[in-house]
DNA sequence: CTGAAAGCGCTTACAG
DNA sequence: CTGAAAGCGCTTACAG
């Protein structure tokens, strides 16, 4: 069963093409009398315009890709239900691809969206990507482009972002608030713009509060995901390079889960012999044991502010007018639990 | 900056626009001096083909659609991962739609990826989904549809889906074997036929090891959501009404994690007090304490089948041959862990 | 080996 | 109020 044309039903009612187009659409120069029959007629056939006509004449497809590092993520996850739930009020559907924090992939994908003609592109970028020529790219070609979480401040472009050196700070000030006199970090990959900075944040924690900053206690991750495992190593040598370590702001919540299994294993009492501050705030960190003190980090409302900037852009550049280039920064908040002390 | 168009591309070269087209596509019959010629300007002038004219023409947008209940979900956000990684193999894009266990929302989208001309469609029911008009709808315009997981039977389409009675056999049975002698069930919504199959595992395995099979407690969920907080709940309920249980199967590893929460809180002893078997696997599942026993659901493998099938479908019919619908069945595990007795 | 022409299903400026 | 016509950017059967 072939889909319903205009064609047929102007045929069918012995009318143009044009004229069925128009009554379909509530064109005020269509008599009441034809409207009420096209409509009538398109709705028994169950007519659904071809999209792809419709796009190929008015150059919009009314789709947009989204390119984010993983899928199987609270946090990501969070973004993309965001993200859809906004775009579906606007009538726009949503593409995702996964990059798996590859460069290679992440280029190819912008390709294939650019391809495709999406009205325009979300991303969140892979830790592998240095470069940004496939972005600068995008804007060359005059299609929105909006960041988010993992940006590059480099690239012209909307960024939807927290402020994440201001959120590393509080986390860490809580530890020394608490009354941890020796914190270590373990920073995750090196290159991402939120590593970069939470690091900075706990460094500046650390010196305006005169305690020193010591490069050995900040565990990098050279494998480039951050996670579980990343954890459990980190935990492990950590117990081994310094035993005089009582507090640990952890990047991700995931790997502050890792680190806490292992210590749990090894009969390392949290917080009293070592408190913790992860980041992110998965809904797993309320349910395992000791709860997770954690930043919440808006994972929803990103997903549904970077939607509602490009949309704003793609509504701008339609209408010729000029595009406004924005860094939104979203709240994020200190959920204190039981993996850090209360202040005495 | 507007996209290179093939007759852009024609008019440089002074050739015409049929010949760009075959040469782009190495067709035999253009000349291997005209092809190098064209190939090279379409690579610096960075052409792209239009996908809504390809798209018009051949009948084909190389899109599928996914409608999922949720997304911040560990199970269903894997089969996501497992369907675009297996999609973008063979040059498919994948829009997410999320029905939110809306069967109202869930219509709706069906018709927006039919007018978007997706070349198939994947599909696991919302809880709320009870009339399959919808779907029957998409099946009589001869376009491919797969449910997974979450399916209607009588719906005539292809199937990807776990042995769920069998599965949830297995789980009662351990729970018999380690010496639990009165075994409740929470079982979650009422319709899913998930739900339904989970439930007569259970109710099997207690009538084939010659225990009775009590209704009251099989705890039902009327919420319709199945979530932290009803496993909370429904524990709650379980220490006022049955304080003789010592064992449950629980319909999902969430709903699992909040029952084990509240009984953490009231000091009852897992698995001494009463053992708990999940479903699903979740990676919380793995950290919380005591870990928690339970079916591991392939996800990942789940999502990678069912793209796999539907693109079968989508080359049966576009060759015209049959197409034929498969019921596939996926193995399960169980996942033994601290939530259970070890068998004496 | 090359190209003119038809057509996919729409939208819209224009004429009547 | 209605409709003929052009055109969006491709593909492909056909002619030469």
């Amino acid at each position: 069963m072939k889909p319903v044309t205009l064609k047929q039903i102007a045929e069918h009612l012995n009318i143009s093409v044009t004229t069925v187009s128009k009554a379909l659409k509530d064109y005020p120069d269509v008599s009441p009398k034809t409207k009420a029959l096209v409509k009538e007629l398109a709705k028994t056939l169950n007519y659904k315009p071809n999209a792809f006509a419709v796009n190929l004449r008015t150059k919009e497809s009314k789709t947009i890709g989204l390119i984010i590092p993983v899928i199987v993520h609270h946090f990501f996850s969070s973004v993309i239900k965001g993200i859809i739930s906004q775009a579906e009020k606007k009538g726009y559907l949503v593409i995702i691809l996964q990059s798996n924090e590859s460069y290679e992939l992440e280029k190819k994908q912008i390709d294939l969206l650019m391809s495709h003609r999406v009205d325009g592109i979300l991303i969140s970028l892979a830790n592998g990507t240095a470069n940004f020529n496939h972005l600068n790219e995008v804007i060359a070609q005059d299609k929105p482009l909006v960041m988010f979480d993992k940006i590059a401040k480099i690239v012209k472009c909307s960024k939807v972002i927290i402020d994440d050196r201001k959120a590393a700070y509080i986390a860490t000030q809580h530890l020394i608030d608490t009354g941890c006199k020796r914190i270590a970090h373990f920073r995750g990959a090196l290159l991402p713009q939120n590593s970069i900075d939470r690091f900075l944040g706990y460094k500046k924690a650390l010196l305006d509060n005169n305690m020193p900053y010591d490069p050995s206690l900040v565990y990098i991750c050279e494998c480039g995901d951050m996670s579980f495992e990343e954890g459990k190593k980190n935990a492990q040598q950590l117990l081994k390079d310094h035993n005089d370590v009582d507090g640990i702001f952890i990047n991700t919540d995931l790997v502050a889960i890792g680190a806490m299994t292992e210590f749990n294993k090894q009969g390392v009492k949290m917080p009293d012999d070592i408190a913790i501050v992860g980041f992110s705030n998965w809904f797993m960190s309320s349910v395992i044991s000791p709860t997770l003190t954690t930043i919440d980090q808006p994972g929803y409302l990103m997903g549904k502010t970077a939607f509602k900037q490009l949309y704003k852009e793609i509504k701008q550049r339609k209408n010729n007018k000029p595009v406004v280039f924005k860094d939104i920064v979203l709240d994020t908040d200190l959920v204190k639990r039981e993996s850090t002390k209360t202040v005495s």
